[in-house]
DNA sequence: ACAATGATAGTT
DNA sequence: ACTATCATTGTA
């Protein structure tokens, strides 16, 4: 399908991932985006490479998704076409970074919690000496490292827009993934749509808190 | 356990 | 206009 975007149709780059690819239920995407890579292009400044290790799916119909009550001006990328971003500002002070998925319309999206930096980029090398591998362990915390802030909001994942997402590199095993309930929410707490890198030191929470 | 910090959504 | 809430994080 076509992107329903005014960019100029891109080199051959196979390990893109694509609008249509995101078109399917954010239940699906999230596990599928494990493993997979996000990309930044700072603009003016370096290449951050990074792969995703922590996911959370919102749903049509879910009380905790920011879609449930309707499309707003803060949430309207929810409700535009999948492969695109929804950042949106939390507690005042941090950003928070999604995948739009399904169609026009629906409002669904998959919240990236965690990140594992290929390396660290200059702008962040002060922090290094600490613990470089939870630089980005953290859906707040990822969106500082990248730069991201609400400017991203509603853009198209590509390279042209300085923030895309590549394909697995390699094949991830679902024993290697661990689901779990969603961080951070009071409203239908139950429902396990959360996944992460079993391995991965860069997930934000490794357990779901109890009570 | 709790403060920081501001936009948002729902209520007067 | 007012206010409670919030898909978080760092520090105590």
């Amino acid at each position: 399908m076509i992107p329903p975007d005014p960019i100029s149709p891109d080199p051959i780059s196979p390990d893109l991932i694509l609008p249509d690819w995101c078109d399917r239920p954010s239940i699906t995407v999230a596990p599928d985006l494990i493993g997979c890579k996000l990309v930044r292009q700072l603009p003016g400044g370096p290449l951050i490479r990074s792969t995703i290790v922590e996911t959370e799916a919102y749903a049509p119909g879910d009380p905790a998704c920011h879609a449930y009550t309707g499309k707003s001006k803060r949430n309207a990328a929810m409700f535009g076409p999948p492969g695109h971003s929804y950042v949106y500002l939390i507690y005042g002070m941090y950003h928070c970074l999604n995948v739009v998925t399904e169609s026009v319309n629906t409002g669904s999206a998959v919240l990236i919690r965690g990140l594992e930096l290929e390396s660290i980029p200059p702008h962040l090398s002060a922090k290094q000496t600490a613990k470089p591998h939870r630089i980005a362990a953290g859906p707040g915390k990822l969106c500082r490292a990248l730069e991201i802030d609400r400017g991203l909001d509603g853009v198209l994942y590509h390279p042209a827009q300085g923030i895309w997402l590549e394909y697995r590199p390699k094949v991830v095993k679902a024993k290697d993934i661990v689901q779990t309930t969603r961080i951070g929410i009071t409203k239908a707490a139950d429902r396990p749509w959360r996944w992460y890198l079993k391995e991965s030191r860069s997930v934000s929470k490794k357990l779901t808190a109890k009570r």
